[in-house]
DNA sequence: TGTACATCAGTGAACGCGCGTTCACTGATGTAC
DNA sequence: TGTACATCAGTGAACGCGCGTTCACTGATGTAC
């Protein structure tokens, strides 16, 4: 009532369900999803491709909880912006993180596009951002409490302030990842201390 | 001298490769580019698939102009923005304009994301958008002449401005678009106008 | 005008490849005696 | 303690499929006489 183990996991202690995950979202975190197979994925487990479909559904279904993993490893490695300065700081600080987080997870989500299947099932799960919020809710629950505070108008629409902020964060990243999936994104000095004043002052003349 | 033309030629007078980027350009605007192939595009021409490889080096290139062709195609279909009003009219006027536009060609980049050849030969091609400027570089442009004005602050970043009113374009359409490629992107009454108004005046309090 | 021929773009079956998935087999481990 | 056996997760060759691409062949058209 003891089969064999698999070989990668002769001296391990986690489950072969989670060292496959593990393995995929290794591979995610290195080179995003496009392209990625389950052979690939079989060899960076150090198993055979069979194995997969013992502990999950269909390549679909790893995918989703990969992807999962990988965005929730993200958060893990960069963190949570600060939020104990003055509005300017705490915007920079989140644009910043926004545009981080948009550069790691971009490409694992970008090769997924056209597999609903997999977003679907991603969907499922819970929300891995900003404690299941989601980056653009949790920008709009901060300016919430700004707004409280007196530091953001009455007036201001925060729903509206969000998606400029990450839709931001989207035209810096998603042009690149076109171009060349692999570059690093630079945002050129200053950039983000000017999406930072657009957002404080507007534009029309005071 | 003169061999056999095309079955689908044969009452027409335009050239067999137009007709295929045409076709190419179709299938694009119907359903995308993601999961098209050389025989979808083949059928849709009314032509055998071996033709395609006598008019464009591979299936890459034509994906290319045809990518291309949608583009100039959709601006033709939705024209141009009005800029003849106040700011604020004529930015909510853009700001519909590009997201009509996102809306339109977002499925046709979208299916190409990880196939960084078709846009490299897409950016050898003159940019299809706004006189060859693009939305970016067309909104930034029609800013500057306002600032001119004195209608804009002249100490504005009309770059970050840019960025943040096509980024949010770019956050209202792909969310939907991973979710589900075909789904028609509505954007709740008066988002628009939520944007524009916090673009012109920003979010702190005057 | 009529006929035989040469041309070469169009044709589509076939090729090679890589993919996701399957399943007969293997062999490390626990159990029975 | 030692040996024979049963279990079943792991294995990986093989399957079926669809893809981009190729190339021997077809046949409508212009030319020669």
């Amino acid at each position: 009532m003891a089969p064999r183990r698999a070989a990668a996991l002769r001296d391990g202690d986690v489950s072969l369900r989670d060292h496959l995950i593990a393995a995929a979202t290794r591979l995610i975190g290195e080179r995003g999803t496009a392209g990625l197979t389950v052979r690939d994925i079989a060899r960076a487990a150090d198993v055979a491709v069979g194995v997969l479909y013992n502990h999950f559904a269909d390549k679909e279904e790893l995918l989703a909880l990969a992807l999962h993993e990988h965005v929730r490893a993200v958060e893990r490695r960069i963190g949570r912006p600060a939020a104990d300065g003055t509005l300017a700081d705490n915007l920079h600080a989140f644009v910043t993180h926004a545009l981080a987080v948009h550069v790691a997870i971009m490409p694992a989500f970008a090769g997924l596009m056209g597999q609903p299947d997999v977003f679907a099932r991603f969907d499922a799960l819970p929300n891995p951002m900003a404690d299941g919020r989601g980056l653009h809710v949790a920008l709009a629950d901060y300016l919430r409490s700004e707004q409280e505070k007196g530091r953001v108008a009455a007036d201001a629409d925060l729903d509206a302030v969000a998606t400029l902020v990450v839709g931001a964060c989207h035209e810096l990243v998603l042009p690149r990842l076109y171009r060349s999936p692999a570059s690093a994104v630079e945002v050129p000095p200053g950039h983000v201390e000017a999406l930072v004043a657009t957002v404080l002052n507007g534009i029309v003349p005071r």
